[in-house]
DNA sequence: AAACTTTATGAAATCGATAACACTTTTGCC
DNA sequence: GGCAAAAGTGTTATCGATTTCATAAAGTTT
């Protein structure tokens, strides 16, 4: 049943029944006839309709790297929670972190079929910028800063400093670094700037032996673990930048009778579930995804409500969560510490 | 820029444009003609006049319970894989469990801004009976068999079994089981039914004093184990529903002195990134969660393009992944097992 | 009472495409 | 050459809403 039709059916004019749905002046007779009606037919407009007409289609594309990691789909959590209080769809395209798929998904905004974005990326390139520069709609990027964009991202430097100086201050004096490609700005680059920040405080240099890059994943962590410590074997506490790496270093610690924490320390970042888990509950840093997957979302329709906000980024803070991988017992009854 | 000013620019009327676009009688020429156009101006069809004029949206909604799940995840992955493949788009509506907002997404349903549906559910009740079978649109059921629908589930009672099963057959009397709310039919209730089959083959009886429910979460887990065991405590070997569940039954066993798997055996279902690196790695059964959702997706674009295809269900096979918890031990260098 | 403003109304134009239709031209075949 | 089928074309109606516009009635101010 098409606007026309029903409006034959309640007795008044197609303009009243768009009155009735999207307000405007209307008699409070015929709001009723219409509310009648309504409640007869079960008729809806039909949102293609609405969104040729007012070229609004209350749906936001979020693009992200890789769904089934614990810290994308909380962001996506908060993003979901957000649009679907204020009535928007979400439209999601995982990129699995390649080039094709990303290239289709901006593929989409240039047909306009969404009122804004939001992007979890890693890694920007130039075209990044170009492809970004050139987009007519509202976008937020979420996880890092990048430059001349709304950003919301985690203070991954401050994060790592933490983790770090948390094993220094228990007396440590050889710390080891275990990251990931520095392409990758806020789990890369910001991470180790963080971990030589807590070495600079503490009066230590940064040594390159003792430093080694590793993929997103645990056999990685392992395997560059491997590395590292075969390579510097006088290391006594090694920083991860994610929980899989340290995960996977555990699994080699465990292996090679190299006993977690009295012989090595472990610190990483994302407080994740299997590292709360691990066979040494593992030290590491909880960044806010689900906040910041809200807070994004937020942003995004404040900009659709307000175009022309200033552009601003936002950066949220980290909690240190202790546990056993730093000799940190944890309290009576509370094996779960958020 | 419209297909009206295009057509004019391209020298062509707008029906070759459409052509151009659709396929359609079109002489070489005026392709030609349109091809240099559109490199020129960039041109495209608007994706909400063609929804709304062809009454195809290629949208597909996937409603879950909850993205933060691995389960979840990887099926989502697995879906938006085709999708992607073959040009639709994905909206995502994530539940959190919550009515109201598994309401709102049936209300999507209503308007028809969807060419399909997949549904992953947990608890069906009466009204989705209702709902669901007065649906006009292709609709997948995935996670378990829901009769009169098209279902992609995993074998979960076979699952169940053989990970009961392994553990009678390394001796062991004094079974227990540790699962989910029944009116969940696939981690519920056909989990409980594996776990009685096996118990059966083994010549035992499943005895209610031997059996508790949790909730999905590790923290449950960890409570109902306490209470389970210690109402029985001899039980010598442990059925979990899932892995979390599991996690939380060995995190009681580690700090209650309950050595696994000495004194206690343990296996799961979900063989969970958290399982593998648990405290004792984990014995659990592997379901094809990825595979389960390329299958519902290719089957749902399937019933797009032949509509009527008659409505019958699939059931993936699963994969037991023997270790620590069982007393397996891990094949040397190899401490990732699928 | 005149002059304005606010409220109320429906006809008609519009959003940007596709599909039906009527028509002409080309091709294939006997 | 004749005749049917296939290829190629542009005009027009249509999808289902919103929005403009012209106009009228009601309410408010001078």
């Amino acid at each position: 049943m098409n606007i026309t039709e029903f409006a034959a059916y309640a007795g008044v004019s197609k303009a009243a029944v768009s009155r009735y749905f999207n307000g405007g002046y209307l008699s409070q007779e015929k709001r009723d006839l219409i509310a009648n009606a309504v409640e007869a037919t079960g008729y809806h407009p039909s949102l293609q309709a609405q969104m040729l007409r007012t070229r609004r289609t209350r749906q936001v594309l979020v693009i992200l790297p890789k769904l089934s990691s614990e810290s994308c789909a909380r962001m996506v959590e908060g993003i979901s929670d957000v649009l679907d209080q204020n009535g928007y769809q979400l439209l999601l395209v995982n990129t699995a972190n390649d080039n094709t798929r990303e290239l289709s998904a901006l593929n989409l905004l240039q047909r306009n079929t969404v009122d804004g974005v939001i992007l979890i990326a890693t890694i920007f390139t130039a075209e990044h910028r170009t492809v970004l520069g050139s987009l007519r709609l509202p976008l937020m990027i979420l996880g890092q800063q990048y430059p001349g964009f709304c950003c919301i991202s985690h203070d991954d430097r401050g994060a790592a400093r933490a983790a770090t100086a948390h094993m220094l201050a228990k007396g440590r004096k050889h710390p080891g670094f275990l990251g990931v490609t520095m392409m990758d700005k806020a789990a890369g680059l910001d991470r180790r700037r963080g971990y030589e920040d807590a070495l600079q405080a503490a009066g230590l240099y940064p040594q390159p032996t003792r430093m080694a890059i590793a993929a997103f994943d645990m056999e990685s962590g392992y395997e560059q673990a491997a590395a590292l410590l075969t390579r510097a074997p006088d290391i006594d506490c090694l920083f991860c930048a994610t929980d899989s790496i340290a995960i996977g270093a555990l699994q080699y610690c465990r292996t090679h009778h190299i006993r977690v924490p009295e012989d090595l320390m472990l610190a990483a970042v994302g407080n994740s579930e299997a590292g709360r888990v691990a066979s040494v509950p593992l030290t590491s840093v909880q960044l806010h995804y689900r906040t910041a997957g809200q807070i994004a979302a937020q942003r995004l329709l404040d900009q659709l409500a307000h175009p022309h906000t200033p552009v601003e980024g936002q950066v949220l803070d980290y909690a240190l969560i202790p546990r056993s991988s730093t000799g940190d017992a944890l309290p009576q009854g509370n094996f779960w510490a958020e």
